[in-house]
DNA sequence: GAGCGATGCGAACAGTGTGCGCTAATTGGC
DNA sequence: GCCAATTAGCGCACACTGTTCGCATCGCTC
C-alpha cells in the first residue's frame, strides 16, 4: 500500500501551474454567479460551496472577495435591482404614467427573480441601484408639484404596496413551483376543502368559486393594477389638494 | 478499562422513572415557546435543539408534535396574528375607520414580531387567524357597498401597503438591535458619508438631513398614516364611484 | 533575482435540520 | 388487574452549513 489515489505529498507530483486563464475571481463575477444559481434553483440552494464550485474555487475563496453570505445577498439583490431602468419622464403631468411605469417595473423585476421577495423583510435595502431609482421617482414626483417630503411619503406608499404585494405573489410562485404542481392542479386538490371553507368563511369561499376559472396570471396583473390604481388616484387627491372623498 | 464515565449499558443500573410532571408535550405548548424564543432572539436564534432544550426536551422530540422546521415557523407566525382582534364594525359609514384600524393593528402586530417581516416572503400565509380576519373585513367592506370581489381587492391593496411598509419598518428595527446602536448613533455615523451622498443624490441628501432631528417613531407612524391615508382616499373614490383626480 | 502583498484553498470547527430505531409511558380491551 | 398496542421522547448519525486559520502560490515592484 504505497501508491493509493490522494494526492502524493511530494514536490514532484505538484499539479501544475495550470495558468490562470480566467481572470480568477471578481466580485462582480461572484454576485453574478449568485443570481444566476439563485434564480435556477432558489434561495435554499444558495451556498458558498455550491457558489464556489460553480465557479471552478474553492468555497472559502469567496471569502477574499465578499464579507459574509450577507453581504453578498445584499449584492446579489441591488444587482438585480441593476435591472431597473428609472422612466425619467419630468413631464409634470405625466407623473402617474411614469410612478406606475416605476411600479410595473419593480413588479417584474422581483417576479423574474422571486427570491427576492424572502430577502426584502431581513434586510435593510440602501443599494446603489435602488437609491437611483428612488432619487429619479422623486424628482419626478417634485415636477409633478408635491414637495420634496411629500413627494417621499408618496414613493415610500408605492414602493410599500409593490412590495407587500409582489412578496406575496412570489411566495405563491415559490411554493407552487417547490410543489411541482400547476395552478389548476392546486385549486382542483383544495376542491375538497373548500366545502368545510365555505361555511365558516363564506365570502372567502365565494371568492375562491368566484375566481377558480379564470387565468391566474391576468388576474394577478388586474388585481395589482386596481390597487396601483386606487393609490395613484388617492395621491392625485392630495396633490390637487381636493376635498377627500368619503 | 472496565468502567468509565459512559452509562452502563445494564439493565440494572437504568436511569429510573422520573416521571412526566408536566403535560409533556404539546403542539400549542411548542408553538407557544417558538414565539417566545423568535421575540426574544430573533429569527436566527430558532434552532430546534435550542427550542427542545428551553422546553426541557430533546430536539427531535419535537417531531413527535411538528413535521418540520418549516412548518414550525408557518404556525408562529399564524400563532401572532391570533392578536389581532377584528374591528368588527359593521356600520356602512365607519367602513374607513374599521380598515384603518385593522391595518394599524397588523402593523402594531408586526412590529411587536419584527421577525414575522422576515417570513413573509418566504410563504404563503393562510392561516386561519389571518382568514379569520379577511373574512371580517370582507365583511365591512361589503357592508360598505363594495361588491365582494371589489372588497376583496381593496382589502389586498391595504394588507400589501401594511405588510410592504412594516416589513421594512421591521427589517430598519432588527439591524439595529443587531449592531447594538441607537438610532441617533446611527445617523450619527452616517454623516461623515452624507456630503457624497448629497452630491450624488441630492435629494435623498436632503431628505436625510431634514428628518434628522426629529422622533423616528413618530416619523415613522406619520410616514405609514399618509400612505393609509391616502389608499382609503383612492377607496373611497372608488366605491362613490367618483371622478378620477388627475 | 528577492521580497511582498494579494489570492486561492484544504482542513477543521461548531452548529444545523432531520431520519432511524430503541426505550419508556400510556391507553384500550378483557 | 393484566397484557397488547399505540404513542412520546430521545440518543445517534448523516449530510450540510458558514466561517477561520495557516499555508502555498501567484503577479508585481525594486
Amino acid at each position: 500500500m504505497t501508491t493509493d489515489d490522494r494526492p502524493i505529498p511530494s514536490v514532484w507530483a505538484r499539479p501544475g501551474r495550470e495558468k490562470r486563464e480566467q481572470p480568477a475571481l471578481s466580485r462582480q463575477q461572484i454576485v453574478a454567479e449568485a443570481v444566476r444559481l439563485l434564480d435556477a434553483e432558489g434561495v435554499e440552494a444558495l451556498s458558498m460551496r455550491k457558489l464556489g464550485t460553480r465557479l471552478g474555487a474553492g468555497a472559502t475563496s469567496l471569502y477574499r472577495h465578499v464579507a459574509n453570505k450577507d453581504e453578498l445577498v445584499e449584492l446579489a439583490v441591488d444587482e438585480v435591482f441593476g435591472e431597473l431602468r428609472a422612466p425619467g419622464m419630468n413631464d409634470a403631468e405625466r407623473w402617474r404614467e411614469a410612478t406606475a411605469a416605476c411600479a410595473q417595473g419593480l413588479r417584474a423585476v422581483i417576479l423574474r427573480h422571486p427570491w427576492i421577495a424572502s430577502m426584502l423583510g431581513a434586510m435593510a435595502n440602501y443599494g446603489p441601484n435602488l437609491m437611483r431609482m428612488s432619487e429619479d421617482l422623486l424628482g419626478t414626483l417634485e415636477a409633478a408639484g408635491f414637495s420634496l417630503t411629500e413627494a417621499n411619503s408618496a414613493m415610500n406608499t408605492v414602493f410599500a404596496y409593490v412590495m407587500g404585494m409582489t412578496s406575496s405573489e412570489a411566495a405563491w410562485l415559490t411554493m407552487l413551483a417547490r410543489s411541482g404542481q400547476t395552478e389548476e392542479e392546486w385549486s382542483e386538490r383544495l376542491k375538497p376543502a373548500l366545502e368545510g371553507l365555505t361555511r365558516s368563511h363564506p365570502r372567502l369561499g365565494a371568492l375562491f368559486t368566484a375566481q377558480a376559472d379564470e387565468d391566474p396570471v391576468r388576474l394577478r396583473e388586474r388585481e395589482f393594477a386596481y390597487g396601483l390604481d386606487r393609490i395613484l388616484d388617492g395621491l392625485a387627491l392630495a396633490r390637487s389638494g381636493g376635498p377627500a372623498p368619503t
